[in-house]
DNA sequence: ATCCTGAATCCTGGATACAAAAATTACGAG
DNA sequence: CTCGTAATTTTTGTATCCAGGATTCAGGAT
């Protein structure tokens, strides 16, 4: 990391450019902002002010913008500037719909493949989620959670998948953390999570391709649930978990 | 300077008012090269020369690079340029593979919505399209092949499906023309369009998921015979239809 | 003729300054 | 308190400029 980049003030330090282009880490960057809830739902993005936080032009910024823009992970409304994307019930449902299918294919493709290695990695993960559930610890848990939906988009080695995973981490990250965490769930998602693998491990594609869209269906039967007991509260104004 | 846009040269203009942004214009129009084949595959996009041919600065085409990268249309070498994507087996492969999840939702998502204008609108283009196999015309095929699978992500009315579009565009309309395109698959197709319309109008979700699903999985076994057949000549150099 | 090397040139990635237009805010009159 | 206008921001786009990696090309050396 050639320029400060991270710190939020750093002048008169021009230090030669680093090896990678801005662009890439600047939306590393502001992606990990919004899924934390750094960034919260709904706030506005300045360009000068960003820039000069980040330490560099808006030229790089102005791309990252553009990127983040097509991931639905920022809003640009003409004029007026970008802000963060927020998530209202139907964005939620259709995120949701989405997924399914997206985490399905992945795990049928990663069943295919049937790279020991990410399985094993996988593996690892379910069982620091298991540790996450004994002393119940939400932070953990929605960390493994990313690590294991990520890990099977990641163990299919498709190129067109990856670009999937701001969606997979938006709602894994944020929505689900802030609607739908409840331990009981936590602890039957681990056990969904095991089956998956298990049937991933076999190279059993049809079914490891079934138990994953139904446990995004299961995750978001326990959304729906949360939203109609909340009822009248405003409904799901998206707020990242604490 | 607001130029005229796609006039190679327009001087004396500068009255014209953008309303919308030169990013999304430039966005549109660069996809559309790439999907008619105008751009071909691993052509070298040069900034200076593509920002005097728009009469636009190099600040909204470089963003415009940003967004179709991301769509996965072309590829960056860093301190190379861009240049077009091109497809190998791999790449095609991973395409379907994520195309039969994506049309699946699409047809799912749209069965349950049950938008009559736009399932009406459907029904037109398999009649366009069934007009376009008797005296075998592959481009007005091509063309209303690419409407009826995009009409369906649109009749889902997902936002998190509309992305996918350029993915769904690049097989149907680089991709397939190139390899998997035959009068026999051709009529195949089109009954395979009128079942999915059915469910669909039937309101049978589950039932236009899995017949969108088979749809996409048999034209790319048309497209692996087609892959095997022409085995050694270079295999999936994509080039698009004349 | 072919291969290697170093200089000239091209091009990207980034920074900066500037202008136009729209949106937001401030402010003062009624 | 409300309305309308002026002042201020902010976005969007243009025009330049620069550093340094990538390409090309000329001129030997083999």
């Amino acid at each position: 990391m050639r320029s400060a980049f991270m710190s939020t003030s750093d002048p008169g330090a021009h230090e030669w450019r680093s090896p990678i282009r801005l662009v890439d880490e600047v939306v590393k960057v502001l992606r990990e902002r919004i899924y934390s809830g750094a960034l919260r739902p709904g706030e506005v993005l300045r360009q000068e002010q960003i820039a000069a936080d980040f330490g560099i032009s808006r030229t790089p910024l102005r791309e990252a913008f553009r990127v983040l823009e097509r991931d639905g992970l920022i809003r640009n409304e003409p004029r007026r500037g970008v802000r963060v994307a927020s998530a209202d019930l139907r964005r939620l449902k259709d995120a949701y719909d989405v997924r399914e299918a997206i985490d399905g294919v992945a795990a049928r493709l990663a069943a295919g493949r049937r790279d020991a290695a990410a399985l094993d990695r996988l593996a690892a993960v379910i069982e620091a989620q298991r540790a996450a559930l004994e002393p119940w610890d939400p932070i953990a848990y929605t960390r493994t959670n990313v690590e294991f939906h990520v890990g099977i988009m990641e163990a299919a080695h498709n190129e067109f998948l990856t670009p999937q995973v701001p969606l997979v981490r938006m709602t894994a990250q944020v929505f689900t953390p802030a609607l739908a965490l409840s331990v009981e769930r936590a602890v039957r998602a681990v056990a969904e999570h095991e089956e998956i693998l298990a049937a991933m491990r076999a190279g059993d594609a049809a079914r490891a391709e079934e138990l994953a869209r139904a446990h995004i269906r299961r995750t978001r039967l326990s959304l729906d649930a949360r939203i109609s007991a909340a009822d009248g509260d405003g409904g799901a104004e998206g707020k990242a978990a604490p």
